[in-house]
DNA sequence: CTAGGGTTAG
């Protein structure tokens, strides 16, 4: 039907774009445009700003980030008059922009910065204005990476370029700032608002003030929640009432939202029950019974508290019962289907699926209407309950109920959040199986594995995982990245995970146009770390940092120092993570910081840089095919260096990535299990050093230093209950909660004294120290080095698999 | 530019 003839009138041209764009035939657009360019070419123009506007929204909605910046790159570098009188004069950019910021927005939401900031550059090169908007998708953009420190330095730009932040702008920071988790910028940037008001109200003049606005502290509020901080989160009721912004639904949403993630879901249920004060048979619910602790006394202040939105008391003090307050909301305050999405996941993540469908049921005696998002969450809620039929049965539903209203037919997250289901249940098919071989005449030895090993093909969730993926195709529901990488995580966690089939699916996610993001890699260096195959492992870590298409996140980081760790290779689990914790040097102190830590790291700084070191001079380039095309590491890349891991220069400048408590976890949760002299000290080293870096250690690090504290043999360098104590007057002087603390020196307490600890005695004096001890403390590096090449404890990969 | 659903790390 878009057959365009090679004479057609130019107008034609505009029409048949537009009506290509209308029906979401992106590619017919892009090739009826590649037309009309050929016929105004010669004539040195180009089509018009409207064709292209009209091309790039079509390419936009299709989410065809990369067409859509080779369309705009076209305007950009305007008309090319060379045509018969040669050197003419300069072309103009046939872009503004907005047209611009429309390839620029898309960029931002599919993380593809990389390519915007090539885009930013070609404008500032063809005299393209970049505004308020243009600045404010670049911090949207970085926000939704959490990258705060592009964030940091996407406002400076702005300043340097002298535009004046606009709400708009200011809010983008806001929220990019609370994607990041930078809570305090972000409580920066709104009290740097409110202050602006004041001083321009005060003097007058009409400073750049920006007052904020219901959406700024609607972006606070879940911010806060997010952080864990909800009464402050409730407290910013009163904020917004002096600046005169009026609460909306979204803030009551954002509050509800945020005693979800605090883990206070009575309190949250109690609100929506308040808030739609439910008329209906009274006694009739009682099928639905819910024990919300406070539903007796809600009763009683349900039909008073409909006047506003304020908050009475926020004390909250213990937990849920004294949930709800005084707190209801009112007028347009009221909240609203996301609300009760927010507490009926809520619910799904504590695996209570019958409370989650008293939400439902709650949500209809209320009035508000289900959508699709609400059903994929009760989808969710089947799945971590591990109700696959009823899963099956939901979606099953949904397919019906789309046929008659397409707005609940499944999309791409519906279909994601199944097939996730469909791989647990793999994983448990699995579990199952073992333990079936496990049992008497079941499988004994390695022969017997070979035997079976043809029924290991993929198990059936899996396979049924693949059959809605062409489900999906057949639909027209487009799979995205974290379609596949669902499904590859799933082969990825099976036992033992399938490193081929892993490979042929990442090959599917290119067939299918889809880009292999950190995830992606991610999944793949965890999938190499389980089998104990590190060298595929590094190269998959390599390629990523080198990927201009994607951006590494912490989690791939992690995912990396979890396979050196599982397979044995400490020094470059250390000098990864040193490499990384470059990035953490900030601020005033920074070049103390790193001085301080390195010397006290002893062995495992030098050691961690001498590794790295050694790697550069011979790896260079080893894993280079995998460059553009994403981690095809195959097992053939087998020339990486043998220790160390990634190029030093490699790290040094990709790896853009700040280590956190789980890295740092990692870690040292792979230094207690060795059996190094030297470990011991290193793990106590990392531990300061990531203090020191303002990194706050969590339960799950604490719970693995302490036990290996109590582990620990006598053995000189060895973890002790000594090095526990240490840690726990620190965690002390950081606020842990005294009985918490009480409890593990209890545990550290009650280990019987080794011989390490009469070692100890006075080593903060110096003296007495054993003569072994002395020369390790006096000349860790040269030895300690020694041990990091040979002496490591090499784990065993337990999954050797078949 | 703001609220709800899915995927990754110990």
């Amino acid at each position: 039907m878009l057959r365009v003839g090679q004479h057609v009138d130019i107008s034609a041209y505009e029409a048949v774009i537009s009506l290509c764009v209308g029906t979401g035939d992106w590619r017919a657009a892009l090739k009826a445009f590649e037309r009309y360019l050929e016929g105004v070419r010669s004539a040195g123009a180009l089509p018009p700003l409207a064709t292209f506007r009209t091309l790039v929204r079509g390419l936009q909605k299709a989410g065809q980030v990369d067409a859509a910046a080779a369309i705009l790159h076209i305007a950009l570098r305007g008309a090319s008059s060379s045509s018969s009188s040669g050197a003419a004069a300069p072309s103009l950019p046939v872009a503004d922009e907005q047209l611009c910021s429309v390839v620029l927005d898309l960029c931002a939401e599919t993380g593809r910065m990389t390519l915007a900031e090539t885009i930013v550059d070609a404008m500032h090169d063809r005299g393209v204005p970049a505004g308020n908007v243009t600045h404010c998708i670049l911090v949207k953009g970085y926000g939704r990476q959490r990258r705060a420190h592009r964030v940091d330095a996407a406002l400076r730009g702005m300043r340097r370029a002298r535009v004046a932040p606009d709400v708009v702008t200011l809010n983008a920071a806001v929220d990019a700032y609370v994607r990041c988790g930078e809570l305090r910028r972000a409580e920066q940037v709104v009290r740097a608002m409110e202050a602006s008001v004041l001083s321009s109200s005060g003097g007058g003049g009409d400073s750049g003030a920006v007052a904020p606005n219901t959406r700024t502290y609607n972006t606070l509020i879940k911010g806060l929640g997010k952080a864990g901080r909800l009464d402050e989160a409730f407290a910013t009721l009163e904020a917004m009432a002096v600046s005169g912004c009026e609460a909306d639904s979204v803030t009551a949403n954002s509050l509800i939202d945020a005693c979800v993630r605090c883990g206070q879901l009575d309190r949250a249920y109690a609100l929506l029950l308040r808030s739609f004060s439910v008329v209906s048979g009274g006694s009739s619910s009682s099928s639905s019974s819910i024990d919300v602790s406070s539903s007796g006394s809600s009763s009683s202040g349900g039909g008073a508290s409909r006047g506003s939105i304020g908050s009475s008391g926020s004390s909250s003090g213990s937990g849920s019962s004294s949930s709800g307050g005084g707190l209801s909301f009112a007028g347009g305050a009221v909240p609203s289907v996301h609300a009760f999405t927010a507490v009926l996941s809520g619910f799904a993540d504590a695996g209570d699926m019958a409370r989650a469908l008293t939400v439902l049921e709650l949500m209809e005696r209320s009035g508000v209407t289900a959508n699709l998002v609400t059903y994929t969450a009760l989808l969710g809620a089947c799945v971590k309950a591990g109700a696959l039929p009823e899963a099956r049965r939901l979606f099953e539903g949904l397919r019906a109920k789309g046929q008659r209203d397409p707005a609940l037919r499944p999309n791409t997250i519906t279909y994601n959040t199944l097939i996730v289901g469909l791989c647990r249940l793999a994983e448990r098919e699995e579990a199952d199986m073992r333990q079936e071989w496990g049992g008497e005449g079941g499988v004994q030895d390695r022969a017997d594995r070979d035997i079976m090993a043809p029924v290991c093909a993929l198990p059936s969730g899996i396979q049924e995982a693949l059959k809605l993926l062409l489900d999906m195709k057949h639909n027209g529901v487009a799979a995205s990245e974290t379609t596949i990488n669902s499904i590859l995580d799933g082969v990825v966690s099976l036992t033992p995970p399938r490193m081929a089939e892993a490979e042929a699916i990442r090959q599917l996610m290119t067939q299918l146009g889809l880009i292999p993001n950190s995830v992606t890699y991610s999944i793949m260096i965890k999938g190499y770390g389980r089998v104990g195959n590190l060298e595929a492992a590094r190269a998959a870590f390599g390629a990523l940092l080198r990927d201009p298409r994607a951006c590494p996140d912490v989690v791939a980081l992690n995912s990396y120092l979890d396979a050196c760790v599982r397979c044995g290779d400490l020094p470059a689990a250390l000098s990864t993570l040193d490499a990384a914790a470059q990035n953490l040097a900030v601020g005033s102190s920074a070049a103390a910081a790193s001085s301080s830590t390195s010397a006290s790291s002893g062995g495992a700084g030098s050691a961690g840089s001498s590794a790295a070191s050694n790697n550069a001079s011979n790896s260079t380039g080893s894993s280079s095919a995998a460059g553009s095309s994403g981690a095809s590491t195959g097992s053939s890349s087998g020339g990486a260096g043998s220790s160390g891991g990634v190029d030093a220069a490699v790290l040094a400048a990709a790896l853009d990535v700040r280590p956190n408590t789980v890295s740092y976890t990692t870690v040292v949760l792979g230094l207690a299990r060795s059996a190094n002299v030297y470990a011991g000290r290193k793990a106590m080293a990392l531990y300061y050093e990531m203090r020191a870096r303002g990194v706050p250690p969590d339960a799950v690090l604490v719970d693995v230093l302490l036990r290996a504290c109590c582990n620990a043999r006598a053995r000189a360098g060895a973890l002790s209950p000594q090095d526990g104590r240490r840690i726990l007057a620190d965690l002390r002087a950081l606020g842990w909660d005294e009985a918490v603390l009480a409890e593990k020196a209890e545990m550290l307490s009650a280990v019987v004294p080794a011989i390490s600890e009469v070692w100890k005695e006075g080593e903060e004096g110096g003296g007495g120290a054993d003569e072994q001890q002395r020369q390790a403390a006096r000349e860790p590096t040269a030895s300690s080095m020694l041990f990091d090449k040979y002496g490591w404890n090499r784990i065993e990969s337990r999954f050797k698999l078949f």
